[in-house]
DNA sequence: TGAAACTAAACAAACGTTTAATTAAAACAC
DNA sequence: GTGTTTTAATTAAACGTTTGTTTAGTTTCA
């Protein structure tokens, strides 16, 4: 039936887009990736462009949750708070990987502004969520007075230059081709133990 | 004359790619853009691919310098060595925003092996001289033993993070749509701050 | 006069999309 | 349940554009 059938040919686009790009990708050897007839994406989503929306909203709502819990979770300080939220991250960018670099690659595009709007619209609620743990850290005295929207660049911005380039990655971190660090869990932690590091004596150690 | 010319060709396609992308710019904008007749491009490099490569050689030699006498001076410590890449780093990334742009969005995608081997090649002498410090500060004992790799991500991450996409940028920054943070001092300053905050405490703060 | 710079036009191939026809599934009457 | 009608799913083929590239001819200037 059209449901599952629909899903298929967007988790096939999320893989071929992360590799070849939007505009590289046909939708000629979309269907044929997916094992589908061409006209089928067209019947299915309209066009090329709405089978991007399709995917962009269907994958999005999947991927915001589990971190609001996180806020109102009342046991924890905002220390606390910050070391969930950086494996949260961790794991769940690490994860989706391949439609995380499909919409970075739309986001550094300057022209189709529905889209950017779009994906602009997806990420802003995370950055929002880790801010406004900040600034209630802060608040609260137990965070110092940081610059608290380049505090969150440096969480995120950690995370998305190990994501974007799987041979980069791997260069950096003297490595060979057929290892692949986000699906080991002994680099997942080292990236966790590291951001954890970093942002703790950042925000809660009390200078002299 | 040629080189003029062909420089104003390659300018013009840094503009044009990193605003639409390698595969979403014909030849037909490009040359509309740069003044000239579509036959020149092919005339001139050969190719749309052979164009992308004579653009990356010849801006990433121009980009690479100014960093390597950094390591030389001797009259800096491990951590004033860190402040001057930090604000080498910030000055010439945004300076530099659209081109580094492009090498970024080629470098996301899987396919075109050579393209990406080469803009490996371009980026890895940079993390890998920031490394150097780093490992040099920990030797001397005046660096904590931190994650070299990791502490590198951060510090390029953060930059590249702010760079990818102007609407994101502002969006996290709370500004409206007609100011130009890359362009702004004020905000550069703010970023080399921040970083250099992070990184210090991170690198030499004694734990007890 | 001859080589380099430049142009307009044409090229085949690939693109996203649409059409028209066929098959499969569901809905309905009896 | 059986036969009929309607709707949805699927296909192969064709559509008109746009793509990167090339050709063949013209201008420019030393």
């Amino acid at each position: 039936m059209g449901t599952d059938k629909k899903e298929h040919i967007i988790n096939t686009a999320i893989e071929l887009f992360a590799v070849k790009g939007f505009e590289g990708t046909s939708i000629r050897d979309l269907a044929a990736a997916a094992g589908v007839n061409i006209a089928m994406i067209n019947y299915y989503f309209g066009s090329k462009e709405k089978l991007f929306e399709s995917m962009v909203e269907e994958k999005a709502a999947y991927t915001r949750i589990e971190l609001t819990e996180i806020m109102s979770n009342t046991s924890l300080n905002a220390a606390g708070k910050i070391d969930r939220i950086v494996e949260g991250f961790v794991e769940r960018l690490f994860r989706n990987r391949h439609f995380h670099r499909v919409i970075h690659q739309e986001l550094m595009l300057g022209d189709r502004q529905a889209m950017q709007d779009m994906i602009v619209n997806i990420l802003y609620p995370n950055s929002q969520l880790i801010k406004q743990i900040l600034l209630d850290g802060i608040a609260s005295g137990e965070f110092n007075k940081v610059d608290v929207e380049l505090t969150v660049a440096t969480l995120i911005g950690t995370i998305n230059y190990l994501l974007q380039s799987k041979k980069f990655c791997l260069k950096i971190l003297d490595e060979t081709e057929t290892y692949v660090p986000y699906e080991d869990e002994e680099f997942k932690t080292r990236v966790k133990t590291h951001l954890k590091a970093v942002l703790h004596i950042h925000l809660v150690h009390q200078p002299k």
